[in-house]
RNA sequence: GUGGUCGUAGCUCAGCUGGUAGAGCAUCAGUUUGUGGUACUGAGGGUCGCGGGUUCGAGCCCCGUCGGUCACCCCA
């Protein structure tokens, strides 16, 4: 064992999961850009009162903040979301609304790790802020799912509910409680901790005792104002209008205490239960304000990769790009010309690797073949003293017959040629 | 943070009721003195997570600890 590993909850990202990250932090900027938004590419760490705005009821505010003093004495601490920063970046550069932005990159949790939960975990995310438009909500939600559209995954499923103005939220936060309360008896021990801070998250409960009550509860919709009920009829019927299909689940609670009228979840159908929940959003506001800006509604979501792409494995889809090279040069000179080679192959634009350390032919054909490289291009003491290469395809069974020695200047042409033939033959 | 479970070569794992460590794959080399996929031969690679204890003797038993994983919790 290495004397030093990774810490808990953290870990490499490695070729070629790597090269599937970019892929996917690259899928959801096209979705997003195609829709005017803009990155926002917030600092890692912050004012550590940034996000305690996000709540205090909540454990990611209060347990699971990584915050230290910073050798200037001040209290900061690194993201554990970026909705408010993005908050908090509007407040201070007040830029023109509706002002689209969207960010892709980690944030940090204290949690104790477990499959596809991590201390440092990358999500993408839209934020929209100064406008307060159904359609906007149903924009913002038409961007998640065409996200996973483009991902390929089919078993996902959009969970849709409404939280109602806040004063509807306040109503119905009180009627629930007031249920609860005079129904202890049904309530597990830990649902009644969640009860003391906070009742509407007693909702999301997923233990069987608790179910039975939870289901006979108090629903919000009974608790809506006039303008929270149109508001939420007409994201249902831009929805329609997109035919997006999302089923309307009255339980569905952020798990942030900021969030107001449309709250929306992205389920992946084949992961377990605990940890199924692959992105989600809503609308808030007060969350600009509490940060020193002026009074802004807001909506956006935060997709976690992780999850995402066990959802991807699950499904089959989205594997890691393939990244073979197209060439690889075997030298058997010493090396010095396999130098100049990949040199003008790659200023050529070809993609191209080779062998170091002057191993055997034998030895770096074997490299060539494991590159995946479609045409392998060999020199050795008689193509040197003749002034060529051999052009070799790679591809298909092993014929020294198909091999073609040309001259030294043609290198560039030839290799082109053999690349795009094997190219052809590959995809025919 | 609480509880369950696991931790042996780079990877996946085997290792009987305790008797001083193995396979496959991978890597390197050779069979083939200039040519890759298959085959064959060989080589390198392990303080059995770490630290204590029991024992004549521990990969195996006991305690602790670290890490993974699962559930709870929370959340993406």
């Amino acid at each position: 064992m290495p004397e030093f590993q990774t810490s808990p909850g953290m870990r490499d990202i490695l070729p070629p999961d790597s090269a599937r990250w970019r892929r996917f932090q690259s899928v959801f900027a096209g979705v997003v850009e195609s829709a005017g938004y803009g990155e926002i590419m917030p600092p890692l760490m912050e004012d550590l009162g940034v996000f305690q705005r996000i709540g205090d009821a909540t454990d990611v505010v209060t347990k699971e903040m990584y915050d230290f003093d910073d050798k200037g004495g001040r209290h900061v601490a690194l993201r554990p979301e970026q909705t408010a920063s993005v908050c908090r970046a509007y407040a201070q550069h007040r830029p023109a609304t509706p002002w689209k932005v969207f960010y892709a990159g980690p944030n940090f949790r204290y949690e104790k790790p477990q499959r596809g939960r991590y201390r440092q975990f990358d999500q993408v995310g839209i934020e929209v802020l100064g406008a307060d438009d159904p359609y906007l909500d149903v924009e913002v939600i038409s961007l998640g799912w065409e996200f996973y559209e483009k991902l390929g995954l089919e078993r996902v499923q959009l969970l849709l509910n409404s939280l109602g103005e806040p004063e509807d939220r306040a109503r119905y936060v009180d009627a629930l409680e007031i249920y609860f309360r005079a129904n202890l008896d049904g309530l597990t021990e830990q649902s009644r901790i969640t009860l003391d801070k906070n009742p509407l998250r007693v909702l999301d409960s997923k233990r069987e005792f608790d179910a039975e009550l939870i289901a006979y509860a108090p629903r919000i919709a009974e608790f809506y104002s006039p303008d929270a009920a149109a508001h939420f009829d007409a994201v249902q019927q831009g929805l329609d209008d997109l035919a997006i299909p999302y089923t309307i689940d009255t339980k569905l609670v952020r798990g942030l205490d900021y969030y107001r009228h449309t709250t929306f979840e992205f389920v992946g159908l084949t992961l377990d239960s605990a940890q199924n929940a692959l992105g989600g959003g809503g609308r808030y506001d007060g969350l600009v304000e509490s940060l020193g800006g002026p009074p802004t509604p807001g909506i956006g979501f935060a997709l976690g990769l992780d999850r995402t792409l066990l959802a991807c494995d699950d499904e089959g889809v989205f594997a890691a790009p393939n990244t073979d090279v197209d060439v690889f040069v075997v030298d058997s000179t010493g090396g010095r010309q396999a130098l100049r080679i990949t040199a003008e192959l790659r200023n050529a634009g070809l993609v191209c690797d080779r062998a170091f350390e002057n191993r055997s032919m034998k030895s770096q054909m074997k490299a060539a073949d494991r590159s995946g490289a479609a045409v392998a291009i060999i020199i050795g003491s008689n193509e040197l003293d003749a002034g060529t290469v051999v052009v070799r395809p790679l591809r298909g069974a092993v014929d020294v017959n198909k091999q073609r020695e040309v001259p030294r200047r043609d290198l560039i042409s030839a290799v082109t040629k053999a690349v795009l033939l094997a190219v052809k033959e590959a995809t025919a």
